[in-house]
DNA sequence: GGCAAAATTAAACAATCGTTTAATTTAAAC
DNA sequence: GTTTAAATTAAACGATTGTTTAATTTTGCC
């Protein structure tokens, strides 16, 4: 008689810490490459335990996926704050940076499954997350371009440019230990997230302030 | 008796058919979902001729990456020719989008497997040339500096946000078609070429030339 | 036409996959 | 302490995986 997870927001310890595991190893080496008895392995319980408490390898990726992703949905009140367009606009890629960040793993599954499964019910809520940020990013310039500090400029394309800076970024990690020398005092993801932050308000701020 | 591949350039027709198939089903699935008889059925052959010819599944993969690769290799002559340098930068956009979009298909394929394979060979390849490239790039700063047009940027990071872009813009086919009506006469392809151009020749202009 | 090499086939291989079963242990409730 | 449900286990399930085998067909050459 397995576990009913009527509720997938109402997970045990034990719930919490498989799903912890699957996401690092759906992270590394995505979905398919990953095996149950891995996971099992890892989090060392029996393999069947996965499917009494999850009932299937797909449903334990739904449930992670839903779990999490809305950590990643921008909060028009952590920026809103600022009366100046320009920090309200750094303050914004700040919280942007944060949100991401608070979850590496389960962004870089989002990333790689939602494009491979474009049929399943968490294809759609990522659609829907991506939508509801252009918008809050459509806010931020607009409300520049009232204040005459911005030229207007297309948020789906400046939300494209975000992304894919901020995945580029973190999957080249290989390319950039090679090219810089990172302080020793600082790990890797701090540096990161540090340098990611700098470098996406200042490309924020010479696209919408360019006179071309 | 297996055909020996000692030139991985030198495919006879029938092995190009199955790397092109293999090269589609890669990409839109993901190596590891794809086996090596989905690929047999859609190139009408039969499984064991894939062994036959590929030695192995994984083999077929590194030579569809090797023997593409070369493709996405920025060559400074199809730009150089130009002396003003924001003409010349825009020109080096032009050749990196058109390099790009020469085998989209392959380059989603590297992006996925490279990153989840670092210990392969084709992983080295990659890195190999995204430092080649992003010494092009370098090059195409400092002229412009040189000439006054430009202020300097990190050309790493530079490439970064252009190759993410670029990335982001291709995978969310879905949700570009919903935000913008492409017209009718345009294939969504050419539609993303042409914004794409559009776009990062923009956002490069203005990082370069931004005032702070 | 005969012959050797290459190409192609169906079938089987062992390994691994996600999942289920049925038995057993643990925990909670009374 | 007995009872009932939940948790956990080892084992097996059938399906699918990449690969190999051994037999057959096709091809190119003299």
């Amino acid at each position: 008689m397995p576990q009913i997870l009527n509720n997938p927001m109402e997970l045990s310890k034990k719930q919490l810490e498989i799903i912890a595991i699957a996401k690092t190893l759906f992270a590394q080496n995505g979905f398919d490459a990953t095996s149950v008895r891995d996971i099992a392995q890892r989090a060392k319980i029996n393999v069947a335990m996965i499917n009494y408490y999850f009932d299937s390898k797909e449903n334990l990726l739904e449930i992670i996926i839903k779990h999490g992703i809305e950590a990643y949905r921008l909060d028009a009140r952590k920026y809103n704050t600022e009366t100046d367009a320009l920090l309200r606009l750094e303050k914004m890629v700040e919280h942007y940076v944060e949100s991401k960040f608070s979850d590496l793993h389960l962004y870089q599954i989002l990333t790689n499954e939602a494009n491979a499964r474009k049929r399943d019910s968490y294809a759609v809520l990522f659609k829907e997350l991506r939508r509801h940020n252009i918008e809050r990013l459509r806010e931020v310039i607009e409300y520049g371009v009232e204040k005459g500090t911005f030229r207007f400029y297309d948020p789906l394309l400046l939300h494209t440019t975000m992304i894919g800076t901020f995945l580029n970024f973190k999957m080249n990690k290989s390319v950039i230990e090679e090219f810089i020398d990172i302080p020793k005092e600082m790990t890797f993801e701090r540096y990161l997230k540090v340098e990611l932050t700098k470098h996406l308000k200042y490309i924020l701020k010479a696209i919408l302030t360019y006179e071309h």
